[in-house]
DNA sequence: TTTTTTAAGTTTCAATTAAGGTTGGTAAAG
DNA sequence: CTTTACCAACCTTAATTGAAACTTAAAAAA
């Protein structure tokens, strides 16, 4: 996550910097509005802190520039004005957040995350070897390639991602998939894991459903060498 | 434009209703968390307005709750509480924006309108592919083609962008775009969808609708070789 | 008029079903 | 100990079917 500060105060600029690094945030500072403007229109940032005073160019007028030029990366807005009036014009400038100096480095951190977790944050996927499933979409990606699950794969798939290697017993995806009413037999929990070894394997995923005889299923990753 | 406010004083709640209804917000109240879970996962709000302190269910469980069921509509945190510790906790708990009571008007709207912004609710284009859809005017644009959106087909195109890649069930835009007291059926938004999938290809868009049995709808953009 | 709703008819594809093939374990026969 | 036979668990394939999604057009509303 790559942030931007602009701030004229160096030391002050310097040590958030120092923070966030710490934190593992890759941070650029910029001493001044006019540049400070300038490198957030290049759009690589995912939020920039902007400081209200600063010489030549102030932080509402770097906000409203930015917002200008259709670049929407999340502002958070750092300064020593608390006055009810400032807050109002710096979030009309196209601020997301007011923080008042001096300010807690821990909310500030709380306000990052916050900030972050709206960019990043909004696909959740799961996770296993190289393959990810989209939980919004029910897609199944390797690298590029992606394909479709059905319902029933993706709840099948969903539920053998949630257990990783640990064992899951017929019986169990009967229940968790088909539900207790239903009247479907182990069959169907067979077809469908064929349906999604197929799957797997054709965009080329290095996860394997593996089987035990009578105990069930649970996943595993191909070791290259 | 959506919201939900979470709020045992009544008063309050009501008077901060009026507020936003008079700047054209739909706006529902709810006087106790737990309610307030349950219609703020529903999805359909676009922000949720949340006191810290109720009874039974605090404002903390229930962003938490809330985040849990992935529902990341934006949260406005407003109290009395001014302590530190408390913003921080408020915004690790999932919430966008820590207001503190008593507040001003002007600063609550200036906050409601910060958080929509993200939203898409103060941007006048909304872009996708190769196509673009003019919020002021409701006209689909492709290049120098367009086309014009009656009412329905551009609150249900606006959803549909808003959501990019993420899907959306027919039960979420039943209730986005008729309502909750419609008697509006799932066939309604069937055919809504054929009429833009019908208007986006007018205008020789690169971006589809496509539908995933049983999960809903969501946009894809058509890769060219 | 244009937009929205309703409803019937059509298509599509996920889910089911069933039959036949494969594999691996076990035990009797050699 | 090795071979053979058998059975049960597991896998594969393909046809069937039924619900979901799509289309269309006419009626109703705005």
């Amino acid at each position: 996550m790559k942030i931007l500060i602009i701030e004229d105060e160096k030391l002050l600029a310097d040590s958030v910097k120092r923070l966030l690094e710490r934190k593992g945030f890759d941070v650029d500072c910029v001493y001044d509005g006019k540049t400070g403007e300038e490198y957030a229109e290049l759009g690589i940032y995912d939020l920039l802190i902007l400081d209200v005073m600063m010489p030549e160019m102030d932080g509402y007028s770097v906000a409203r520039k930015v917002r200008e030029k259709h670049c929407n990366t999340p502002i958070l807005m750092l300064t020593a004005k608390s006055e009810l009036e400032d807050r109002i014009t710096g979030l009309n400038a196209g601020a997301d957040y007011y923080l008042t100096k001096p300010f807690d480095t821990g909310e500030l951190l709380a306000c990052v995350n916050a900030l972050l977790r709206r960019q990043g944050g909004q696909v959740d996927e799961m996770i296993f070897g190289n393959t990810g499933l989209d939980l919004s979409t029910g897609i199944l990606s390797c690298n590029d390639r992606t394909i479709r699950l059905s319902e029933k794969e993706f709840d099948m798939m969903r539920f053998l991602l949630q257990s990783g290697e640990k064992n899951l017993s017929k019986e169990t995806l009967l229940i968790k998939i088909w539900g207790y009413e239903s009247n479907a037999t182990e069959n169907n929990v067979e077809v469908y894991i064929g349906f999604l070894r197929k799957k797997l394997a054709a965009i080329g995923s290095n996860i394997r459903i593996e089987s035990i005889r009578r105990l069930g299923y649970h996943l595993e990753v191909n070791e290259e060498c």
